[in-house]
DNA sequence: GCCGATCCTGTGAACGTTAACATTGACGGA
DNA sequence: TCCGTCAATGTTAACGTTCACAGGATCGGC
């Protein structure tokens, strides 16, 4: 006779256990202020007693939301994107919304125009793009926006919300941290080109550089963010360095490729930091463990993913009305032991 | 007069333009075989014009199904559990499923619950939980199966199907690496005894021990997964051994606390792998360019999502009717330079 | 030329919720 | 006393699909 087998209860029933119309049990069960707390509680109690749990479906096709934001993401294998991640889906269950995710193999325009047709199609109510490169960003924005996106690291989208991490001040940091301990110019192992971050810490080192006075080198080399590139980048400046080039300063754009390059040096007898200094980027929590523990540069991503939901968020409850936002997170250093002064000493004390 | 500015189209708009019925549209959308060539047709080329998209919640409405699948998982920050995911939402979307994700900062049998709960809410078709924890397993086990749960590395969940690693074979695989390099015994710093892995590395490694005849020391610290608490087993490691205890090899329960080893090994002036051998558990991107590159386990975590999806979407089919599967996924040894003969030697080849 | 089978298409009714509007009392001021 | 207001509840109609069933062609076989 008991419903156990049966299936679920639906808000019919709970009404009819209560004594009610289905109409009430809605309102008992969207906060709705005009319903007797006694009805109220009739209601409640016959939802716990039947193990009622509304349809969201059944919702989500009355009322056109389905409280679920979609997020398209690359490699989130990667520390930072995983982060990110993890920051995103955070806020966004402490907001109410689900999250369904696309992680995609390679980023292109097509790819991305397609994770963001296949979150469409599940009817999402909004979608955050974590597209840290120039052609995930510029397909981005391409797209015509059928639903309220923003964009992760998506570089100057002109009138497309963006949130990033403030990579510039980062690799500025970076920068004058390594002439302020006496080095007379800092070299730079960049990342792709085709990434935004990356371009954005070549260049803040660059004009770092130009505004120190200090003279501008050619970018050592240009890796993919893996410690193998880094290795390999590391092999080119020895060879420099054996070459009479007076490299004595290196800004890695990340702490992998740094990895890379601590052990590449390593290889070839030289000491970090007697020999070279090496500041990093990420903060990885491995990066404190190195070989010698990493001076580097510290991403909020749980305020980078805070604040794409808010951002978000914003533009799902009144679309397009105000000027698209665009938030910077900060960025910090994290100066451990890679780093000294030019002449040598232990000390990682710039005031020494 | 277009319709450029007012609500997306239904499938009457569709079926009106077609000069069809809606049920012949939805034939169409559905492949249902009994539409004559040229009504599909007509009716795909009025799709196409309206850029009509089926209603998703309309459809799970009727269809009682979400084509939703949602993932419990802790830290997705970790590489391990990052790669899980990420085959798993692979391996979902190529079987035309939505991936929900619920990540979790700390596990309890309550937050597995709630989480659950969360998902159910959302009415998704069936559950992946990434449960390395023994109280998530457990909390697992003891929960009322409202959908299809698959648990990844979800312990020996009696009548829950399970996907894992064989991390008995990869530890046991490190364990006797060790031991052919004529290392008289191998110790172990292992991972914190809450977590099933960590559980399964410790046990293989005494049977290996055992099996092998060699002397089964304690383990010599229990760490936290991180670089720090590697880093602290290291140095407890120093002391032993300057206490005078005998010890070439140590088997570490993942990467990332081996890093911490070596750099405990390499303050106190000890050398990798002469002085002592090491072996770590993951293999994640960092291993290759530690000082000295690390011997470690690979999981294939690719193949571990791909057949998370495979069980559950069987689940999902016949509803337990055949009994629960437990499916494991190999692991290899990557053999690398933290690892040598016990003599000193250079090579990593036991059989030299 | 008829008949059943098969293919194609249409009609009407779910699915379970919320929105819009209607109804009933109770209350207070004129 | 009467009427307007407001709080509490009920009634009915969407929302946009798919399912079950019904019908009209078409076809092959006799």
């Amino acid at each position: 006779m008991s419903d156990s087998k049966t299936r679920p209860a639906v808000m019919a029933d709970v009404a009819r256990r209560a004594g009610v119309s289905h109409q009430t049990v809605s309102r008992v069960l969207n906060d709705h202020p005009n319903v007797r707390p006694e009805t109220r509680e009739r209601v409640r109690r016959a939802i716990d007693e039947l193990a009622y749990r509304r349809n969201s479906s059944a919702r989500a096709l009355v009322t056109r939301r389905t409280n679920t934001l979609g997020v398209v993401a690359f490699d989130t294998t990667l520390y930072g994107p995983a982060s990110t991640l993890f920051g995103i889906e955070q806020a966004a269950r402490e907001a109410g919304y689900f999250i369904s995710i696309v992680s995609l193999k390679t980023i292109t325009a097509k790819s991305v125009s397609e994770a963001l047709d296949y979150l469409a199609e599940q009817s999402v109510d909004g979608v955050i793009v974590i597209a840290p490169q120039r052609t995930a960003a510029e397909a981005l924005a391409a797209l015509p926006a059928a639903v309220p996106v923003v964009a992760v690291e998506g570089g100057q989208a002109p009138d497309r919300p963006v949130v990033c991490v403030d990579q510039r001040a980062g690799a500025a940091a970076a920068t004058q941290h390594l002439l302020d301990l006496g080095h007379r110019t800092v070299w730079h192992i960049a990342g792709p080109m085709d990434w935004l971050e990356a371009e954005a810490r070549r260049d803040a080192w660059r004009d770092t550089l130009s505004a120190a006075g200090a003279a501008q080198p050619d970018v050592l080399s240009h890796g993919d963010w893996s410690p193998r590139s880094g290795y390999e980048a590391g092999r080119r400046l020895v060879e420099r360095r054996a070459a009479g080039e007076d490299i004595t300063a290196v800004f890695v754009a990340n702490d992998q490729m740094a990895l890379g390059v601590l052990r590449a040096l390593r290889e070839a007898g030289l000491d970090v930091p007697r020999d070279v200094s090496i500041v990093g980027f990420d903060d990885i929590p491995e990066s404190e463990f190195f070989s010698p523990p990493l001076t580097t540069v510290r991403q909020d991503f749980a305020a980078l993913g805070r604040n794409s939901i808010g951002v978000l968020l914003d533009q799902i409850e009144d679309a397009g009305s105000r000027p698209p936002p665009r938030v910077v997170v900060p960025a910090s250093l994290i100066v451990r032991s890679s780093t000294t002064t030019v002449d040598g000493r232990e000390s990682t004390d710039p005031s020494e």
